[in-house]
DNA sequence: TTTTAAACGCAACCAAGTTGCATTTGAAAG
DNA sequence: CTTTCAAATGCAACTTGGTTGCGTTTAAAA
């Protein structure tokens, strides 16, 4: 039993076929996937409807988060931290590159805490950035 | 001639009727509004197509500036900045409230200026804060 | 008043994402 | 190794947000 099954029954999750090749898309990934990338990298194997609930069902037990996408899609990219159901604790900061249009998660930057909240009751953070990525730099 | 006509004008954009009721729309929001909520709001009086243009004209032109959405949608704000043709220079917070999934802009809080940029070229950053806004808090 | 580019309305279209339901399958129990 | 069944999948139809082409109208400058 490879991997990627063992990761999937960990979260609770059927280890199908599917799946793991769909874990091994986000694993191989060193940036993010839109979903539709996803159908397209999966070169039409599997069904709309099921990668659909298959991304969601990943993202609730903190297999995959989302990040920012350039034109609004919905994109995601596999935790680093070690997420549980419901909760993602991903401090970093989210690139959006405005060549490659690509989103990558920097480690290296982290979501600065606020010292004053203004009387808000905040649970979350996120900074986005836009630039040009380290492969699109000139 | 009101004062949003004259707006319009002084952004180089025509001061229809339509144009003039859209900026009020905008300008008497103390939150964000999404493309749909003033299509609701304008009650059906103009067409689809003109507000999806007339929107992607006023943020074109710094009248209005996309903020995040709970939901992915397209969701603008008025600018307090002084904003002109291509150029926003927002340095505040947004605040997407999980109750009423509403956006909110927080002048009060800035978004930091990164001190390393890890040799990232960053030409803009956004910071989107997650909880609850005033209204909502019990 | 005339003129004309900008703005508008209409209708058809597109892409992303969702839903209901019948069928298949992983994995636990026997 | 077989049986069993909830979980997962495939299919097709649908919804929603947003776009486009084109003919008509209109603001505002000449």
């Amino acid at each position: 039993m490879d991997m990627f099954a063992e990761t999937l029954k960990q979260k609770g999750l059927k280890a199908t076929k599917f799946r793991k090749t769909l874990l091994k898309t986000f694993s191989d990934c060193n940036s993010s996937l839109t979903t539709n990338e996803v159908v397209k990298n999966l070169e039409d194997r599997y069904n709309k409807a099921t990668i659909y609930r298959a991304i969601y069902s990943f993202e609730k037990n903190g297999i995959i988060h989302q990040v920012p996408d350039a034109k609004g899609l919905s994109r995601y990219a596999i935790c680093m931290d070690n997420c549980s159901r419901g909760i993602h604790h991903h401090l970093h900061a989210h690139l959006i590159c405005n060549r490659c249009n690509q989103t990558y998660c920097i480690q290296e930057i982290s979501v600065p805490s606020l010292s004053n909240t203004h009387g808000l009751n905040i649970e979350n953070a996120e900074l986005t950035l836009k630039g040009n990525c380290r492969s699109c730099r000139l």
